[in-house]
DNA sequence: TATGAATGAGGTTTCATTCAT
DNA sequence: CATGAATGAAACCTCATTCAT
């Protein structure tokens, strides 16, 4: 029918405007982000976007729902998985690692803003950052049994892992000559008993 | 002497917008700092900053002269200090995981910031963030020769251990339950070789 | 007594400010004027003029006011003084062309000025700028009459002649090396008829 | 053409809010400029010069750059037109008593603030006003040698005849009834000799 | 639907006025 | 009385959003 082409065209743009507010964003932060930039990285003029989105307010918005999602995939992931604690957490690194995973990033300018949108408030409810500690927590509470992951209290060990794993994503936009992310064996050397020989 | 007296509550109360500053600044941002919240984080008016500092602007730029010293010192430290690698790294860790520490976060936000005052942008060129990752690169390589660190391209090591505690200083200001930054140890496990037993 | 003394320091201190304004007014405009200027100039601080004055609007009405009763003493002086049309005339130009001669400006700015405090609207409709010129128009027709002026519109001359005179008065302002105002003579050519040789 | 219509369209608004400048700078002067005054006369809202112009003060370099122009122009012209000392002076005298000769007050003004752009500056070092005097000055002398014009140094009768000129298209603001600015020979009485009969 | 010019609320800065010392 | 630091309303400027084409 017309109006199912119609519909496809229009998520087309929808996501295009979103996968190019979504890098700026993640560059520029949520406050330093201007529509115009939007609409310059998504090749549209700077009235087109308010055709499919009411708001700024409202691309963010679908934004960190996605994220959100995202997020939660990902703990769920490693979740049910198969595999020994450290697989797991190999798993999950280089999920968060991936050269164009902006998500992380943008979720955490969220969490750093202060003046958010109503909506996004709710939504940033129902994803406890607390659920993906606990759920790490509980991998490497497993994998200290086991003996694969190092000693200490298993809930600082995973706050102070994502974070490190997350603050070094939100660097990666630094501009320095030849970086390139490590691979998710270097970070978890972090929490990784080392191999006895 | 008045002149002295005054000039001294002159001084102070530079000191006390600047730390209002600084202190905002690492938390919302280079553009998403607002005047009115320097003035209330200093407890002053909206106006009275102007008496302080020509403009915004200005604030930053002495924010940031300061964080190039800063970090031009520490640096320095640990280049003359005495001591094997290994205590060299531990002594620039903890210079930079201090709980005050806002200064490296404003580093990383203006080195993000893609329009900056040109005052800003000459001090960086005295800054060279390549020297801090040389002056690492070394210490790596030299602890590398003597067995106390992991192999592996010592630049890389450097880039990505650096990079790795300036991100989880930006990441902690994410109010998590409970958190507190890790120790110098914790992170240099990154690029420390086991103790074989 | 103790009392006149006191009003008569008060006065002078009234007079002091006044001077310095209207230096001040005249060389940078009614809004160029800022209150430390006016206090610079004065050499006294910043919040004193507010014990002498209510307001910048008070000291300039005060200012008004007395080019409005100079300007009508020197028009009384030349309606009433003996001599020639060109005798008075001349008297009335020195009167105007003096170095230090800043109420004509003042009054010049005033009547450009479209944001006046109420109470100098209503002093201008005492000063009634048409006077003047109809006691210079009427000096002319009087000259015309006696062969001494040029023929024309006598009134037309009038206005003629008094704006290119505070109109020169207003532009001595302008630094240009070795600038002197001319004398009564030059500007008199304007409406004097020449000596037939 | 799109483009040249688009074009075009731009100049006109840039023509639209210069204009409107020209004759809000000219009559309240520089700093007594609002940037809503300017909107209110160019009928706009009051962001929307700042799509065609920087700044306030990107307006005002504009207009003095031709305003310069302009008066170099008309200096030029009688400079090189044939005819006597007599006949160019008028050509220039009759310049600038245009009616909507704005530029010539600007100038003036210009010269009389204290606080400029830089550009600004930049700008009037290629104008020299006493290049205008100057070139007033010779042909005046020459003027003086062929008996056109009256005795005296002859710098400063151009001096005198310049500002009394500039000054009178000044004063012309003032809203006086039934005013009208005079004619080139009413001004040149200043400095030409009677005509003997 | 698509464009980009136009609007106006909000952030930055200035300055008349007040107030603690 | 005198000072100059402090205040806040108003001016300059930016940018999210609307609207004419």
């Amino acid at each position: 029918m017309m109006t199912d082409s119609k519909d496809h065209l229009r998520d087309e743009r929808r996501e295009q405007i979103k996968r190019a507010a979504l890098k700026v964003f993640a560059q520029r932060g949520l406050i330093g982000t201007k529509m115009n930039m939007i609409a310059r990285e998504a090749q549209i003029s700077d009235g087109l976007s308010y055709r499919y989105f009411k708001s700024k307010e409202e691309i963010l918005t679908e934004l960190i729902k996605e994220a959100i999602e995202g997020s939660n995939e990902a703990f769920a992931l490693i979740t049910n998985m198969p595999g020994s604690p450290i697989e797991k957490v190999r798993t999950l690194t280089n999920e968060i690692l991936q050269e164009d995973n902006h998500h992380f990033i943008l979720m955490q300018q969220v969490m750093l803003a202060d003046e958010l949108p109503n909506e996004v408030v709710e939504l940033l409810k129902t994803h406890d950052s607390a659920a993906m500690i606990n759920t790490l927590t509980a991998i490497i509470a497993k994998g200290q049994h086991s003996g694969e992951f190092v000693e200490g209290n298993p809930k600082e060990l995973a706050m102070w892992y994502l974070t490190s794993l997350v603050g070094l994503m939100n660097i990666q936009k630094i501009d320095i000559e030849g970086y390139q992310l490590p691979d998710a064996d270097f970070m978890m050397r972090l929490i990784v008993k080392p191999n006895p020989i």
